[in-house]
DNA sequence: CGGTGGTTTGAATCCGTTCAAGAACCGTGG
DNA sequence: CCACGGTTCTTGAACGGATTCAAACCACCG
């Protein structure tokens, strides 16, 4: 994959032009960037259904997947069976990038609803748009940064901050594309939340039925709608 | 060498190709490959002392650093002031990887005693050895990986636990450096322990005194001696 | 020497978990 | 259409593991 080589242009070239690239590169916020990098690149259209699996932890990587539509969760398994989800994505996340260099997945990914994802053979993306490596490059820094982040959110919040980060964290990403940051519809169940939160789904629930108490949000299920969001905010201020 | 695959070749063989550069890469003997591949490199060598901080977050990137000795912590700070330990770095890790793509530092790294680091400036590495870049690629992907498998413990193993796979994994690193997996010389304070593993210093404290009264371990102040890896190993199995 | 940073241990407290039970929801099939 | 079983969500009560607060100890160093 990191090889990009066509038998005309020598190492060297490929590599310095990469390098470039790579370094021209800012970071960006989340946007479907990628897929209109994608113009005529041949992809393979994947519909999923609710639940299905896009790929197990442990199959051969020879793609990488471009959510076009959905919402997924990536999950990691360690080998006595403790599962932990490593995070939720939406349209214009990369899936199976973590696996660069590796044989095999690293992560089970799985559709939360029905969806689309646009299949990218790493031997297309050899061939057809080698330029686009510097992107993942750099989408794999960012995805560093991103966990951080949330390591840094369960290492020295509380229960009830934890879930506010989320609800905001997901607020700002679905209105980054373009829909209401009010207005949530959360796909995944509190049992997801709670696993990725580092808590109990009981927590969880108690925790929404309080902000819903309180007035802060409000609660129907799996929508939520935030009715204060500077006040979510300044709950987050240790 | 990942980057001289021709178009000709089917992706069965260079999945097994790259197969063998990561794990040449992971399983690195006291020789780290890194460091092998730098021949030729202008790199600048740099001596840190114990605390002195190599980069801040916020601060222009522009060099990776590559530790050829020496022990380093990395954190991230929010906003608010809470500061998390993201890593210990060791002999042959890459500080700096995670801004790629990003125009400042993403972290903050502090030298824990005395060390060397390679300063590898971005333009060198572009003009000198751009082959190396397809490995920073592999390498942040297991940095992903790594962070992940944190995650999965510090969610869901209890505080003796995550102690206990501390111990495990720092043992590991430095065995995989040529020293002793059994004669451990933590770098690092409590409070970092507990910081890393989301824990309060007392418990660190607590439970490596607990271990140490069970016979598995040995304490005397930094210095761990592990008296009973496998039993210490079936303590992770949930 | 006193001072500082780090470690250890105890006792009380509290936050989130655990266990339990019931309600609401949903797709499926009779 | 409703009945059904399974999944998800909600809420209560009791428990317990880790935290918090406090005090003492130690090693090191200016």
């Amino acid at each position: 994959m990191l090889d990009t080589i066509t038998a005309s242009r020598n190492d060297d070239v490929i590599a310095r032009e990469w390098a470039e690239a790579s370094l021209a590169i800012v970071a960006s916020p989340r946007q479907p960037a990628i897929e209109s990098m994608l113009q005529g690149v041949p992809v393979q259209r994947r519909g999923v259904r609710r639940k299905q699996t896009l790929f197990y932890a442990g199959q051969p990587c020879h793609s990488l997947f471009l959510i076009h539509a959905g919402v997924f969760k990536t999950t990691v398994l360690s080998e006595d069976g403790r599962r932990k989800i490593t995070g939720f994505h939406l349209r214009g996340d990369l899936l199976g990038m973590d696996s660069f260099g590796a044989p095999v997945h690293a992560c089970d990914a799985v559709a939360l609803d029905t969806g689309e994802v646009w299949e990218i053979p790493l031997a297309t993306l050899r061939d057809h748009a080698p330029e686009l490596l510097p992107h993942v490059t750099t989408m794999l820094a960012s995805e560093i940064r991103r966990d951080w982040n949330w390591m840094l959110t369960l290492g020295t919040l509380n229960a009830e901050q934890r879930v506010v980060a989320f609800l905001l964290d997901f607020a700002a990403r679905v209105e980054a594309l373009g829909f209401s940051a009010r207005h949530l519809l959360l796909r995944m169940t509190r049992a997801d939340i709670g696993n990725f939160l580092a808590l109990q789904l009981e927590t969880v629930t108690r925790i929404l039925s309080r902000l819903a108490a309180t007035g802060l949000i409000v609660v129907d299920g799996r929508e939520v709608r935030i009715e204060d969001a500077g006040a979510l905010r300044r709950m987050l201020v240790h």
